[in-house]
DNA sequence: ACGCCTTGTGTTATATTGTTGCAATTCTAT
DNA sequence: ATAGAATTGCAACAATATAACACAAGGCGT
């Protein structure tokens, strides 16, 4: 399980190691982690709330890069191949991921409210996973689990006013 | 559990149930089926395989309903609420609920060949559900679980090529 | 350095999916 | 009958995502 992102904490570590794994990893795949891609996942770890494509197009554009869809289609594709970010389809958004060295199936709990996500540690998934594939004798390959709701701090907000 | 629809099955048992279910669910709610709704209930029941909301709509402007997307989306959404329909993401698809009477955690298993897809009983996903509110302190309000992969037909198929 | 291949990018256009706003109609209940 | 609510028709429009093709940059063996 990782940090919980709705209690306070130092959020330029999650930026610094972030980025740092993803150099790693990205030198230990033989994969370029070119100006774009850089930027467009410093920009995705800029806050725990996913963001969307076009929203980091905007800002993509403002800093001179090519204001076109394929910039951050591309970019985006590079660092979901990597695993250095996730999709989160009922939001048709980004995030990034806290542990993109192994594949994983996906969990995140969004909250409904403040926007942010926190993902979760899948060892139940996993075992779903399995139960399925020996339930309906299929092969499972990709996975994405999606909560959403109220986080702490939100409803504390609601019951303050 | 429900049936799995990978094996052979009379299909028209699940497009009678389904309709009779939608009628009595409506009745339950002060609800109404109106044309265009049932319509759209039958040709998501069609088959397994989640149809796309153009995919309805095509079928509805032949049909002689109003081929605006306003007319499809209205008839998703009271489905939807009524919890007749499920809306699967990460396809922008939506597929027949078989158990429409107790709200439920989604999952659904997609198999990427045929691309039917199997609603899954969510006994573990109500309780991881749990889990998480414990943990984060939140309150789940939604959850969707998407498993993709391929089903034991279409794996057979592909060896027999 | 040179050519060669692979990968990444620029550019334009288009496809797909989903929403808003308002008027007209139909249903329902008093 | 009539008022209020729910439903539908209609016309734009917004948001998200992809296709196709040309060009540029980087990596590599010679
Ligand atoms: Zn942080
Ligand atoms: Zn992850
Ligand atoms: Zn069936
Ligand atoms: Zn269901």
């Amino acid at each position: 399980m990782s940090q919980n992102v709705y209690e306070p904490h130092n959020h330029s570590h999650c930026v610094d190691h972030a980025i740092d794994r993803a150099r790693s990893l990205c030198e230990q795949r033989g994969a370029r982690l070119t100006k774009v891609r850089l930027r467009v996942l410093e920009l995705i770890w800029q806050s725990h709330k996913p963001m969307g494509a076009y929203e980091l197009l905007a800002i993509l554009a403002q800093e001179g890069f090519n204001p076109a869809p394929p910039t951050v289609y591309r970019a985006l594709d590079f660092l979901l191949d990597l695993g250095l970010v996730h999709r989160l389809h009922s939001l048709n958004a980004f995030v990034g991921c806290n542990h993109p060295e192994d594949q994983h199936p996906a969990c995140f709990f969004v909250c409904e409210q403040c926007g942010k996500a926190q993902e979760l540690a899948a060892d139940k998934l996993q075992a779903l996973s399995r139960q399925v594939e020996e339930l309906l004798g299929v092969t499972v390959n990709h996975q994405l689990t999606e909560l959403s709701g109220i986080c702490p701090g939100c409803k504390q907000k609601a019951l303050e006013q």
